[in-house]
DNA sequence: GTCTATATTGCGATAGAC
DNA sequence: GTCTATCGCAATATAGAC
């Protein structure tokens, strides 16, 4: 079937085991058997299954690059943050087991958490508290509006959709399908409030 | 110092621990020595680690009882959003470990998450949706809302404050003295919108 | 109840054949 | 590059002494 490289072929299955059971959830054992290679082709790519880790790692968070085009963006305030809810939602379909990296290194952070996760992450935020902060110089926000509160409750707005979903499958809809319709009901609630 | 007995000692230990490293991340002996008891006493007084994990589950999930306190309140529904966002945060203040079992079971369920996770998840956002249903039917809040969305939404805006914390604490201030500043921030955003 | 000692299993890593 | 076989170690669990 595939194509690929057994490198390669490593580190997908290694993405999906890792962010299902965790770093030391699974072992190379099962890794390497579910990938179809044999055990020993994870220290000859890799430097073990550490290495591998971070490896995964490094790969999921290189989207927030992407960020930098938001922030290069000419639009208003507003849009801008549209950009960046869209952007946030896409970033979690596109890369479905970020969340898991992105809680779990934040709640039991490895070694790799400050040197891949944080500046990452940091990087997303103050995005957005520039954003909020431009709007409150440009007076098109009210100016009683703490840029990092704001920005943090907006992050976590979108995220916590995606990070709920196995506790609220069940009554909520999750489909990519009601995405725009997700964003318009967030802008909505931000801009005009309850 | 601590007139514990051993069972209880286990447990606040294994607390801290499986939060900090997850249940795979910390081994019995491990666990054991930070108790300071003996490794066969996890045994003895639980039914193995496994066992030990969802005894520290069940205690860290017992507060969203609570819940029905605020259900059953006679109060406006923005008070109760206002108490509903207090007891979050406070929960999060008197259960420091809690955010960290709560995501990891969303993100990695171990066979618990059915029994004890998604049932107390489940009730703490029916709680809000309830609180903002009976908003919109009082013509308080618009009716455009979806009630299962904004009450994620506020759901996700408190809890990441928390979860991101690692991420945010060089440049947010994270302490208990800022708390009732933020729910005044939390409501004035949800009630009037940027 | 609590300990030490041990049985057994599975781990990560690698040597060496091909 | 890729495999099999194996080393050395750490894991959980428990038997049996006290």
């Amino acid at each position: 079937m595939d194509k690929k490289s057994y490198r390669s072929s490593i580190i997908s299955t290694a993405t999906r085991l890792f962010a299902e059971s965790g770093l030391y959830g699974v072992s190379i054992r099962e890794l390497s058997a579910a990938a179809g290679v044999s055990i020993s082709m994870i220290s000859y790519y890799f430097e073990g299954k550490e290495s591998l880790y971070a490896s995964v790692l490094q790969e999921q968070f290189s989207c927030f690059e992407y960020l930098q085009t938001i922030r290069d963006k000419s639009a208003t305030p507003l849009e801008k943050i549209e950009d960046y809810i869209r952007w946030s939602i896409q970033r979690n379909r596109d890369y479905p087991f970020l969340l898991r990296y992105y809680t779990s290194e934040l709640t039991n952070p490895t070694r790799h958490f400050s040197v891949i996760v944080q500046p990452a992450l940091e990087k997303a935020l103050q995005t957005l508290v520039e954003i909020i902060k431009e709007g409150i110089d440009k007076k098109l926000f009210r100016d009683e509006l703490d840029p990092e509160d704001t920005a943090l409750a907006m992050a976590g707005m979108v995220n916590y959709y995606f990070l709920s979903r196995l506790a609220t499958q069940e009554f909520i809809n999750h489909s990519p399908e009601r995405d725009e319709e997700l964003i318009r009901h967030y802008m909505d609630i931000f801009t005009k409030g309850l």
